[in-house]
DNA sequence: GCGACAG
DNA sequence: ATCTTGTCGC
């Protein structure tokens, strides 16, 4: 199997991690309403860790917006790049990440990855930060709150409760997918409007809690890390 | 200074 | 994220 390297200058501590950040975070487009749901590709993106022998393994997954069929898949496995620290998650995942996107042969559409977008701490999460490096669409699905408090929301499959800054602007939204579940946070990665990004997280998940996008990414990461850690060394 | 804190 | 069995409920 091939180790992904680390992309070339890539941070090695949080003092700089958050320097990139605040320097990249001027490229991101806010001002495209991105794909129509149900039209095109999407594809979900996740990683698995291992951290006893310090891989990370990163799947794609790309489906056929309209009828959530595979169109293709693809896996990357590398060392781990950063540790988790709240905020700097980017750092750790997308070197993975990237590598398997690279390997795809195919136009991925519209990029959902687990975690946040927009609604982080300086306002360039992981969805936030693929998009500008890539230039694709992308937007952030996160299973648990972050840093944003939000109101209560009704009990609904599509009712909504916006996440805001401190200066009050809606940054993303918490959204229930399924009638009495959980919430799941979406936000904003890169040229996706936050109605759009929404609709597509619903249209995504039509009988789980979790878009299929990123049910299928983190199946797929999984056994492709018990098979790089089941084979030899 | 002390917690909280996406995955 | 990851460590982990059974169990309550539709």
């Amino acid at each position: 199997m091939t180790i992904i390297e680390v992309p070339q200058g890539w941070p090695a501590d949080p003092e700089r991690a958050r320097a990139v950040q605040d320097e990249l975070r001027a490229r991101v487009a806010l001002d495209e309403p991105g794909p129509p749901p149900g039209t095109g590709r999407v594809t979900g993106v996740d990683v698995a860790y291992d951290d006893a022998h310090g891989l990370v393994a990163a799947a794609a997954v790309v489906l056929d917006a309209a009828t959530l069929a595979v169109v293709a898949e693809t896996t990357a496995v590398g060392r781990v790049a950063f540790p988790y620290v709240p905020g700097l998650l980017a750092f750790r995942e997308l070197p993975a990440v990237l590598g398997a996107l690279a390997a795809l042969d195919t136009d991925p559409g519209l990029v959902v990855c687990d975690g946040y977008g927009r609604a982080h701490p300086r306002r360039f999460g992981l969805a936030s930060h693929l998009g500008v490096i890539t230039g694709l669409a992308t937007i952030g699905v996160a299973k648990n709150p972050f840093v944003h408090p939000h109101g209560e929301l009704g009990p609904e499959r599509g009712d909504m409760a916006a996440l805001r800054g401190d200066d009050g602007e809606e940054l993303g939204r918490a959204l229930r997918t399924q009638r009495g579940v959980k919430p799941v946070y979406v936000s904003v990665g890169h040229r996706v409007s936050l109605d759009n990004a929404c609709a597509h997280t619903v249209a995504l998940a039509p009988r789980y809690r979790l878009p299929e996008t990123t049910r299928r990414a983190d199946r797929l990461c999984r056994d492709a890390l018990t098979a790089a850690t089941s084979g030899r060394a």
